[in-house]
Parts: C-alpha cells; structure tokens; sequence
DNA sequence: TTGTTATTCAACCCTTTGCTTGATCAACTA
DNA sequence: TAGTTGATCAAGCAAAGGGTTGAATAACAA
C-alpha cells in the first residue's frame, strides 16, 4: 500500500484520464482518424496550453501516441490501452455474473426440491 | 461546454472512481459478495473514515449500493453500471476496428490488383 | 440506563488538477 | 533573413482530492 506496482499505476492514469469529457471527446475524435492539436482544440472553449497538456495526460496514460509531420505532433488513439481497461472491468463483471449463475443453480435445486 | 449532461457527468464520477487503486481493490472485494464498511476497510493501512469516504465516492458514482443490518451498512457491487463504463469504451474500440477491416479490404484490394 | 459497536460528520492540511497568460522553441514560408 | 504557424514551457491561482483527528449519531447489548 505504501507504494504501487506498475500496473496499477497504469490503470490509475488510464481511468482518470477517462474523468474528464474534454479528455472524452477528445477520445471520440481520435477513434475517427488522428488529429493534431490545433484540430483537436478547435471545438472547446478552452487556450490550446490547455487541450495540450490534456493530451499529454492522455499520451501519459498510455491511451494516445504521437507522430510528427513538420510542425504538428499528430495525435493517434492506442485502441489496445482501451481494452486492457475493458479487461480489468469485465474480470469483475465475469465474477459477478457467475455468482448470479450459482444463486440461479441454487434456487433451481431449491425448486426441484420444493416440487419432489 | 458550459455545462455537462448527466450521462456525461455520471461517466466522470464513474471512471474517476476507479481511478484510485484503493476504490478498485474495494471492486475486487466487493465482487466476491457484499461486505461492511469495517470489513472493508480491514486490508488498509488507512483510517476507517478515509475508507468511509471511498465507499461514498463509489456510491455517488453509482458503481455499488447499500443496505442496512442493524448498525452496518453493507455495500454491494452493481455490476451494471460497470457494464456502462464497458459500453462507452467499447463503442470507441470497435470503430476503431472496423477502421481497421477498411484498411485491411483496402490492402487486400491493392494487393489483388498487384497480383493480377 | 450505560456502554459498545458501526458509521458518518466536521474541520483542517497538503498535494494535485485544470485553467489562465506570457514567453519560448521548432519548423516551415516569403 | 524575417515572419508565421504549431506546439510546449513556466508561473501562478482557485478548486477538488485524499488523508488525518475528534466529535456526533444510530442501533444494539448488558
């Protein structure tokens, strides 16, 4: 608890860059292509220093990487970080699932008890 | 921008609750059966309030709810609204596949012009 | 009633976030 | 070369997050 294994770091980045909805939609432009920063903070009513470093928030996380092209840093979704977070949530969504097959066993046993 | 819609707001709470290796192995926990706060706050090296407020944290985000036992207040998980949290990521990863089945029909067209 | 257990409230501290403005850097263009 | 464009760095500020301790509340047990 004092300290974090890597791992968890990486989630802890992961999800909360995920907080935010300017991080959000910048996510949703970036899945219909890749974008350079200018173009990404052109629909907020925020500075460009400020979609910058959400960006770079992203890219910190692991969920975004960037090229060059001259004077532009284009920006590029990683789609594989978007599924180890989906991973982490459906291992307990799976547990939970079964749990709920076992209570349906359960009463199922009940049932045929109830009913011999 | 001024203002966020609730579905908007509902997924900050929600990914920024998991943003906290605290609050993600209370998910662990919780998705082995429900557990009071004492029980919950047991594996920390953090004060029962500390933990208190996590669980609080989790509940406004909707991610787990709770009922009453004399003087304990049991959490449960609610796997449903994880299933959200998948849901909005998952819409983003899956276009971004099928960007990658058009560049693969791309590819595989170019290569069969190539080859005849 | 008195005491104990389970949990929350309240006030405070320190660190981090998200934002701003102004300056700087890097690479193109006239 | 000088000017412009794209992006980042730096300093500062208000608000929020995560932690603490001590007091309060609620429900049970003696």
């Amino acid at each position: 608890m004092i300290d974090e294994n890597p791992a968890d770091a990486r989630l802890d980045r992961a999800f909360m860059a995920l907080a935010d909805p300017v991080r959000r939609e910048i996510i949703a432009r970036l899945s219909r292509g890749p974008a350079t920063v200018n173009e990404l903070a052109e629909p907020f009513d925020i500075s460009k220093q400020a979609v910058s470093k959400h960006i770079q928030v992203l890219e910190h996380a692991g969920l975004v990487t960037r090229s060059r092209d001259a004077q532009r840093r284009p920006v590029h979704l990683d789609a594989a970080a978007l599924e180890a977070l989906t991973a982490w949530i459906d291992g307990y969504r799976l547990i939970h699932e079964q749990q709920f097959r076992r209570l349906d066993s359960l009463l199922g046993s009940l049932t045929s008890t109830t009913e011999s």
